[in-house]
DNA sequence: CATGAATGAGCATTCATTCAT
DNA sequence: AATGAATGAATGCTCATTCAT
């Protein structure tokens, strides 16, 4: 089989072929959750396939029929995690009118996404920060390169909307941008989680950066 | 051999255990940086002893000789590139004597660090987010907890005293510093890179900072 | 893979997974008869896994497939050749019905059983005075403790029984059963097997004890 | 250096040349001390030449600098474990006149030697049951092999003797000696220790000896 | 004589991957 | 579609041995 990532839905001749496809669908599903329950549980360098296999309740060798390798595996894993946060703030950060509703709405939703869908979120820092590319870069640089990252893309433009509708004053919107997606990923990468609860890190960083914003 | 971490620098006896003493301390010195250059070059996931020992030109043998173990081998890398960088940032920061100087030479310090040596911050953040306790606890959660990071110690310290002094307005202090701290560390992970250079992403995040404190 | 030493024969549900148990059954028989002729062709110290998969004809990798470490694959080995021995002798003198007869068959089959399956043997004492537990403690020390010999516990038997019956003299049994025990074991340790054949040496052997015994 | 093991005294020419000899004599002793309890605390297999020159406090080039290899050391040490319980079971046994006592002297002297020096004995176990000769032939097959060991050869001298001058009864001296060696060897290497002291047990020997001799 | 530094071979073990069934 | 069996490469590590000092 092997996948390269593409998604080759074919809505006409649903038929035999689309049994199958469904039944490897729910199986490479299958797959990516037990990944994940793996790098939240025992972290990138321990993530073995037979760890990964144990916890689906299968075997080895049925992972690497459903992917054509580890890293394709992990490649898919990546898409499917990027794509599950992406949603969940854009749809929420949608909702809203005004630059600065906008803006707070996207801390807010960042953070909470962290605290509802914590395994997921360790599973993707397990994997961007330890995964490389076959020309050896790590994810860490890649992730949100060029216009790639739709959520980057969406606080640029929010940031720039504020700015040319006169809510926000005039800052660097990349190093804005950058501050904020860092302050919002370090309360992960810390040892804050034990001060300061989620809940009172967004509303104290929305404030934070209200002022910043003007 | 196998030493665990304690400096033996001693300026007297001198004599033939010195001179012993300083050929092995050169070794693991050049294994250590070995390391560093594997890290950086192919990651922490790929980095096996041999791949250190073909950097450093030595059999793996002579690793295992000078480090009692592959964890012990981290964990002096770790020790040395956290002293490096922190002693570099503090030196900067504590000839300072306003919080607001102290605060703009915090980030300006350690954005600096990250460009010039390149190569040690790669490593160390490849260890951090890759290497776990025995107990399996990554170092990212274990880092900067309590007051072991004499950094953030650093960070907190000079925002506390600004707003003892009326330097700065009242805000979270563990929020700010965290954010600070993130957006540090952003710009190494991000691709902002490409975008904004470094001098010009200090400014301006000095400029930012500046404004949230008031 | 990996199996605990339990015996997991099931005559009924023989389906596929009998099938399949057998084929991984057969293949640990076939690694511990290689590990018995590699224990007589090179010794104890020298038996690495590679050397048994050598004489396998196999991957060192499936050794460790199928046995879950080299202490697992050693255990499983040392009751192998405790219990076909124990086997072959005891099946002999309970055939017989009186003390003196059964002690005979006692001498006779341990001896007997030394020349036909001298491989299994050999590989038995290279265990048993090289093998440690955990602990430290060599099998030798360990190995008929308590009544956890079978083989021990029927010479006391034959020995307590005879002198109840008044067949055999009034002689310390602990003293006696170790001496003969000692007698057999030390047929295979000298260089006695060049000068007296198997059959004379039992023969003597049974002599000397009936005069002993009375 | 490497001595084969040739005791190359010479009384002539004591001065420099001796001066060095005996302190490289006094090393070689003090690295056979240091190996004997090596091998009585950690058993052969896991004894290799850091663990003894540890123990002896020395460094590991050391003991390849006065011992040509391993085995070198290994075979050196056998000898010195058997000539020094030959010595001293010989001795006493030569200040006895008639053959009833001088084999019971030896039973006795043997087993005593076990007692006092159990350590030696320990080691003497270890190399006989675990090294091997180059042509790989185990010691414990080589041990008294032909006439070479004096010990066995004495007991034979005295079994015989006594059979000559009537005190002993026409019994296979190969036989009865064999039986008496393994009766000796044996209460070193089973559980009887825990149950039977050694005088009790050599008290117990002499008199079913003294019963199957006539 | 003696050391500490260094090597290279060998070890048990894990792993991604392949393949017959 | 799925399994269990099997391989071969790689890993961290230990060890006997060598050698410059």
């Amino acid at each position: 089989m092997s996948n390269n990532g593409e998604n080759m839905e074919n809505p006409i001749n649903k038929n035999e072929k689309g049994k199958q496809s469904f039944i490897a669908e729910a199986r490479r599903e299958q797959i990516i959750e037990a990944a994940i329950q793996t790098l939240d549980e025992i972290g990138y360098v321990k993530t073995s396939l037979s760890q990964i296999a144990k916890r689906a309740g299968i075997s080895t060798g049925l992972i690497s029929y459903h992917f054509s390798d580890k890293n394709d595996l992990m490649n898919h894993l990546l898409m499917n995690l990027l794509e599950s946060s992406t949603n969940y703030i854009l749809e929420k950060v949608r909702k809203e009118d005004t630059p600065k509703k906008k803006l707070n709405t996207f801390i807010m939703a960042s953070l909470a996404y962290q605290g509802i869908y914590h395994a997921r979120n360790i599973a993707l820092i397990e994997i961007i920060f330890n995964a490389r590319t076959p020309d050896n870069i790590p994810y860490y640089k890649l992730a949100d390169s060029d216009d790639k990252d739709p959520l980057m893309d969406e606080l640029y433009q929010i940031l720039r909307d504020g700015q040319e509708k006169g809510e926000f004053r005039a800052f660097n919107v990349d190093v804005m941008a950058n501050m904020i997606q860092g302050a919002i990923s370090e309360y992960m990468l810390s040892a804050i989680t034990k001060k300061v609860d989620l809940e009172t890190y967004s509303d104290e960083l929305i404030d934070i950066v209200g002022i910043a914003t003007k």
